[in-house]
Parts: structure tokens; C-alpha cells; sequence
DNA sequence: ACCTGAACACCGTTCAAGT
DNA sequence: ACCTGAACACCGTTCAAGT
């Protein structure tokens, strides 16, 4: 069979079965004849549907970030107009500087979800999204890139840290700590990392790592529990900042 | 030539030429035939030195680990004793309640560092090391396993936390979350993610990142920014804990 | 337009052969 | 002990050929 009278692939199905084999096998494992295999196809027609296995692998990972929540990012009220749309130029995003925009608590007019209760949601639901599928997180951690998923994330974030009171300069620090926090903790598993075996842990090289055989078995919790405790310190440590904002601007 | 009668290769110069290779053309491109050849010797060679691929990258990054200064773990007073051993097996490391340590803020009879600023310069350090090799980050992320340098990086930390006073349980979650965000921010730049192709940013599918172009621009001052942002976020966040934690232990 | 097999320049690793 | 070339089962990608 050459050409059959309907497609045997389509890139939904090509992007399905390859975020499948890197979740059960690692990114290692998703080869394109391997994944051609897996859908019953030869090997090279997967070139019909994508240029590269760099584009497969963006298309796998804007679905990945496509799942993650942003909708605290817009106004609360529900019947009320869409989020308020900063003028653009104003400054530029790198400056140091606090800048001309004046903090403020609130945004009169507008019926927003407090900065730190958004970053809160939008966080949990960043890491739940990557934690689901953390053998993708280091192709995911090099940046938005030209994903539109990717970008929108960073577009929501940013512009309510702003539309919020952060001059532009911080909110974009914001943005960047609060990926490098997230993608850390859901690229790999912390209490996973230390082998079971109780062995590894000769006590006269590591004092104080006698008990560390058994966090593997802790998994889930161990790093859930870090993770809160993490993002709570983070976020206390943010208003602490933003309080001396809007004592002194 | 077969056997020559001084080595041509040595595990050293190995891990040295793997981890220039991966460095500046990134880990894909460190093979086992490209590094040989790279070295003047046939690809089997390497394996008269390290039994797999896997094990050579694990020198690798147990050589970045190692730079990671862990001086401020130990005692300040440059000629006292070493850090007090805790007593082993008083308490499980993935236990989420608070057990039977009660919290103080100096320990008596030592000269430790305060903790939160011994957190303060290890972070920096361990960045800097890290950041300097960001394409072996994903690996070194996977956790110590059975390297040494790592084992000994866990071991400074967890110990220098509970001999401050911080519950076993707790000291776990700050060793985890410590290393979530100091790999976060090493593994790739938040600056240089973003295109500095103006025209990806269309204002109607992006209305806030207008001025995100210029991002890869100030690669090293953005991402220096939230670091050291985050960082302080996040210690004044642990200072609020332990407070909290002295207040009602 | 969409699939195929053949082909190219690569991989990691094994192994017998050399000194 | 330490290096070599040959060999094996893999890679990503191109391309002419089929319908």
C-alpha cells in the first residue's frame, strides 16, 4: 500500500503516541522509527506530517503545557469584560528599575484574583501539568521558544503581575523564578534520587544520611511536601517584598 | 599501534574532553565515537576506562558537583572541632511531622553559621557551578544516586539544617526545595527562551510580551535578577517558618 | 497528498586480535 | 593492560517510486 484513501496518521495521533512513549520509557526511547513502529507505520512517514523530530517533540511539549490552568489570570467576575490590556512600549521588561508604574493593591475597576492567591492556583496546576510527565521538563525548561501555548502561559503571568502592581522589571523576575521553581521540582523526583539500597550510605563518608534508603519510598510525599513548603515560602517572601513596594515606591 | 607503553587515555582527560564537548555543542553531541575521536584514539578505546556511556557521564557531572563550595556547613571557628554527628536513626528524613528535635536558634557549644546564611552562599555557589554546564544539568537533576560529590553535597545540607534546629522532616523538604529552584535556574536561561524575533509576539494573541524581544538581550542580568530575587523571597520565607516554629514548638 | 523501501552517515557496544 | 578494526543492531533524514 503506497497511499491509502484515508491518512493512517495525523499529527494529533503522532503527538498522542509520542508523549506515550517518553512518559513509559524516557525521551531516550522516542526514536522516529521506534514511534513509527508504535503506529504501525514505516519509518520515514512520519516526515510527511512534521519537518524534524525537533518540531514533533515542540508539538508534544506545547500539548503538555496546553493543559496548565490560566484562566485565574483573568478578571473573577464572571460576566465581566476580559482583563484590562496594559498599553504596550511603556518599559521595557529587562530595566532594573522599579519604573513608572505605580503599585498599587488593587486595580480599580477591575475585579482581578489577588496576585498572590493566582500565583498560588496557577503553580499547583504548572507543576501538576509537568510532574504528569516529568521525562518532557528538560525540553520544556529551554523556554516558550515559539509555542503558542508556552507563550500564552508567559503572557498571562506577566501581564497580571502587572495589571497587579509590580512594575514591569520585577514581574519579569516573577515570571522567571516561579518557572525555575516549578520545572525544578517536577523534572525529577527528589526523594527518588537516593538509591534505596541502605548500603550507598556508609556512615563514616555521610553522617547524616542513615535514614536516606528510605525516601524512595516516600516518593510522592516527600516531594509533594517540599513543594508546598517551597511555594508558601516563596510566596510569603514575595509579599514581604511587595509590602516595602507600596510602603516606599 | 596496539598497547602503547604510557596510556594514551585516562579517565581525567576523558571526563575533562566529555564535558567541553557537552558544554559547547550540548549533550547530544557527545558520542562516544565523536569523543574519541576528539581524544586522537578509536571509539572502543573509552571503554578500556568507563564500562558504559552512562557511567562516563556520571564522572561528569560528579566533576561539576564537585566544585560546589560546602565550607559553610562546618564549623565557623577555623580551629574548633568538626560539626557535632547527630545521633543516628532518631528520626525518618521523609517524616512530615515536626518529631522530637526541639528547634533552637544556636546550638550550643558550636560556632555554626546561621543557617539562612549558610543556605544564602551554598545557593549561590551551587548556581554557579551548575549554571556554568547547563546541558548536563537535566542529568546531575536526576538526583545524587551513588556519586559521591552529591552524597556529600546532601549530606553538608541536611546536616547543618537539623543541628540548627530544623525538624528532620523539615530539613528534608529544604534540601529538596533548595535544589528545585537552584536547578530551575540553571538548567536554562528564562532570558534567552524568549526569541528576540520581534514578530513572534503578536499583539492580539499576546498583548503583554511587547517588549519581550529584547529579553535574550539581558540574558545575564534577568536571570541573575530572579535568582537572586527568588532567593531572598525564599529565605525570608524559611526565616517566617522557623520563627513560627521557636514561637510554638 | 501520503505512504513505501533503499540508502546515507551516523550511533553504543562487543569482541577477537595485537603488543 | 590498553589500544585497534570489524561487526551488530540501532539512529535521523533524504529520495525516488508508488497510488
Amino acid at each position: 500500500m503506497a497511499r491509502p484513501r484515508t491518512p493512517l496518521l495525523s499529527r494529533e495521533r503522532i503527538v498522542a503516541a509520542a508523549l506515550r512513549l517518553i512518559d513509559e520509557e524516557g525521551l531516550d526511547a522516542l526514536s522516529t522509527r521506534r514511534l513509527a513502529t508504535e503506529l504501525s507505520v514505516s519509518g520515514p512517514s512520519l516526515y510527511n506530517h512534521f519537518a524534524t523530530k525537533d518540531e514533533l517533540l515542540d508539538a508534544v511539549v506545547d500539548s503538555v503545557i496546553g493543559e496548565v490552568d490560566l484562566s485565574m489570570f483573568r478578571t473573577a467576575e464572571p460576566g465581566a469584560a476580559d482583563a484590562v490590556t496594559a498599553e504596550p512600549g511603556s518599559a521595557e521588561p529587562g530595566s532594573a528599575e522599579p519604573g513608572s508604574a505605580e503599585p498599587v493593591t488593587e486595580v480599580p475597576g477591575s475585579a482581578q484574583t489577588p496576585w498572590s492567591e493566582a500565583l498560588w492556583d496557577w503553580a499547583r496546576s504548572y507543576r501538576a501539568a509537568l510532574a504528569a510527565h516529568p521525562n518532557i521538563v528538560p525540553v520544556l525548561a529551554q523556554g516558550p521558544g515559539r509555542r503558542p501555548n508556552a507563550l500564552r502561559l508567559a503572557d498571562a503571568v506577566f501581564g497580571h503581575l502587572v495589571e497587579s502592581g509590580w512594575p514591569r522589571g520585577q514581574a519579569t523576575r516573577i515570571g522567571a523564578l516561579m518557572r525555575y521553581f516549578v520545572t525544578g521540582s517536577a523534572l525529577a523526583s527528589f526523594a527518588a534520587g537516593f538509591p534505596a539500597d541502605a548500603e550507598v550510605y556508609d556512615a563514616a563518608d555521610y553522617p547524616h544520611l542513615g535514614e536516606a534508603h528510605r525516601l524512595a519510598g516516600h516518593r510522592g510525599t516527600v516531594d509533594e511536601g517540599a513543594f508546598e513548603t517551597g511555594l508558601e515560602a516563596l510566596l510569603d517572601g514575595l509579599a514581604l517584598r511587595f509590602a516595602r513596594l507600596v510602603e516606599r515606591p
